[in-house]
DNA sequence: CGGCATCTTGAGTTGGGTCAATGGTCGTGG
DNA sequence: CCACGACCATTGACCCAACTCAAGATGCCG
């Protein structure tokens, strides 16, 4: 589910950021409908990306932590096509799309990196269906934390001991199901060594 | 949910292809690891596109009809991550990655395009997020339905008077219900237009 | 006409939702 | 420093939508 991006890419990608913009914990950087001129690289944080259902419901579609580009979904239409909010103080890289669009020929490269991150970010997309599609709850929860200890890890983090910035409710949210759901599965499932308390989400795997 | 291509795009398209293939019902066009070389687009037919679990499951991440690309969660790691299969008798469009990768910068206009159809595609996969994630059996059979009225409708067929060329099992694979759940919602919700026959299956809404 | 695949329908079970109460943590202000 | 309130997480009791299992029904094709 991340999108990965390398070291020699993130380097390339420097040269195109505009502005770089520090959100407080809750702030939102852009909502559905706006219009939609950059995309965004996590420098440090946690973003969360969200569709609102007009009757209220949402449905989180991403986690982004500190590598992780996204803001993809804007670049249809021109308008961003979910809200994405800081889940904690956080630091973004703005990318200018007028930028990518007159990218100098000699970056063809890096151009080819941004097909491959559209597509990384496709492929996470369908995991997430397979998930939400044929799971079940304890399953869905196994790979979450899975999927994060991976990211965890490759970015130097311990694997096994993660800290989750997210509520339950956004847990939940995100995997397809109710907090309450959420809470007896995190009860129900971890071995010994799991920790957890509030706000400061331990949690070890 | 669907993955549209405007005329003139289409056109443009068409300098890029560089073989038509015809597949019989029921073939694949390419297996989850094998090396992507290409994208698709759908000239007739319908095709589906699936992952695989390890342990049989299988999730339907897209229905594609005449016009709609398909393909873009190879370009990643040059290797399929889903498997492509063709409902009924359809023919496709081969384009090349290579041709796209060294695209002639006067086209830079059609690079700015694929960017739009892959971010198209992300737009879906989110939408479906949603409906897998906080949406009903019934709710998500009619989305279903619409959106493929839609897409009808765009193509100039009727938008009431529907031909699904895909199994209910199908159906369900996709929306993330078993086949007796989504028979029951057939029979339930329909009004009195009304009409199924299997294999050609029609259905008015 | 028979065989096979698909679809529908029924009966019973269950995973996860709903509602409601409890308890922990943190920030604020007296 | 402690009391209060806001927010979050957990837990229990109950319920229902969707799953499972098991027949049939229907349509397709050789």
């Amino acid at each position: 589910m991340p999108i990965g991006t390398s070291p020699a890419l993130l380097k390339e990608l420097d040269e195109l950021v505009y502005v770089r913009r520090r959100l407080k914990s809750g702030i939102t950087l852009y909502h559905t409908g706006s219009h939609c001129h950059s995309l965004y690289v996590v420098k440090t944080g946690f973003i969360k990306t969200e569709n609102l259902h007009d009757d209220g419901r949402t449905q989180i579609t991403g986690f982004y932590m500190a590598g992780e580009m996204f803001g993809f979904d804007g670049i249809a239409d021109e308008a961003h096509m979910c809200t994405s909010v800081a889940l904690e103080d956080s630091e973004v890289c703005i990318i200018p799309l007028e930028r990518i669009e007159n990218i100098n020929p000699d970056l063809l490269r890096l151009q080819h990196h941004l097909y491959k991150l559209m597509s990384r970010e496709i492929v996470r997309d369908h995991t997430m269906m397979m998930l939400l599609g044929s799971m079940h709850g304890e399953e869905r929860l196994a790979a979450f934390m899975l999927n994060l200890s991976h990211r965890f890890h490759v970015r130097g983090y311990s694997p096994y001991h993660l800290v989750l910035r997210m509520k339950r409710e956004e847990i939940g949210s995100y995997l397809g199901m109710k907090v309450e759901t959420v809470s007896r599965i995190f009860t129900k499932i971890p071995g010994p060594g799991a920790v957890r308390c509030t706000s400061k989400r331990y949690y070890d795997s």
